[in-house]
DNA sequence: AGTATTGGCGATTATTCTTCGGCAGAAAGG
DNA sequence: CCTTTCTGCCGAAGAATAATCGCCAATACT
């Protein structure tokens, strides 16, 4: 039987050491998540029952934060892409600018440090919905202005790597 | 039996009409790729099978681009978010500025319209990670200049959304 | 009107997911 | 050094889902 003082740890959801296991199954499953547990545990050489459980300890613990589909803005009607840097003259995170947070064009909001408070990643229909966006933004109380940043062509747009670079090359680049 | 005048139209994959099922089955799939086709069917009201096909036409019409698993930056050891402006000389678009998709912190790259030609988003394990892809970026020829905006917190970040607003408010916002 | 095409449904089969018991290896304790 | 305990993997079985088929209704085309 367990002592008391191990039944007053939490169960907070902590990282539970990933292994080469972990990383390649993240890994396969980042760039495709639709594949079965046999393919995946025959990739990086596990059963798939094997696999299963460490996706369910990966899913459980938040390093898997769900499964999503990759949608084409353009064939949705929404070609524009845009980022948008909002100067606030208070503090950024009002109640009110997270209001913005509603529309389906608003894909990213973080709060940067730089010559910008906030950080938009807007994708719109047109240039008019974009200034509509704006129109939003600049109605926010605090808001002093805006610059935008409008995508032209898009070389790379992929979710976070399970990857991590460890050992950066001194001169530009290994390949 | 088809004219020839028919047999000549190619059969590139355009924009197969999206109607309001697609959309309420894009929506689902993008804010939760791991349902199942019958609970899909029941949340858009039609049947397992007939949402099956959806699927299948608008998988290979390209409107889906894949299926991917969202993982948690900082429980993969990669807690700074940032993005990095570029400013190059001549033209961005340089074959030895796109080696630098090699590595694994790099999540976006998009050619801007602004005072910047090129945008990164970047995902490393600490400052000296970023100042190390900094390195990497001055060393491409023709790049004068970088400006960086760390993010301090991240209020929203989603994949593409099916969504698209055609009557942005006049007024600030309907809530 | 008649005909062809498209798309949905119910039912069936194939594949995958999910769980279970057993076992081997490592870690903790005597 | 041996025993005990625990963790994690595997093969196999059962449950759930994916994927396919034929039929039918609604629409478009001749």
């Amino acid at each position: 039987m367990a002592k008391n003082t191990e039944d007053l740890r939490q169960r907070r959801p902590q990282q539970p050491v990933i292994d080469a296991f972990d990383r390649k199954i993240l890994a396969a499953l980042a760039a495709d998540s639709s594949q079965s547990y046999a393919r995946l545990g025959e990739a990086v050489g596990l059963s798939a029952p094997a696999v299963h459980e460490r996706v369910r300890r990966l899913r459980q613990s938040g390093t898997i934060k769900g499964v999503h589909a990759a949608l084409d803005g353009a064939a949705l009607g929404k070609p524009l892409l845009a980022f948008v840097h909002v100067e606030a003259a208070g503090w950024g995170k009002s109640e009110r600018l997270m209001q913005v947070l509603q529309f389906p064009e608003v894909e990213e909001m973080h709060s940067v440090a730089g010559d910008a408070s906030v950080l938009f990643k807007v994708r719109t229909a047109s240039p008019q919905a974009l200034e509509a966006f704006l129109a939003q933004i600049h109605a926010v109380p605090g808001v002093s202005g805006t610059r935008s940043y409008i995508a032209l062509s898009t070389y790379l747009e992929r979710p976070v790597q399970a990857g991590v670079t460890d050992n950066w090359p001194d001169m530009p680049l290994p390949e």
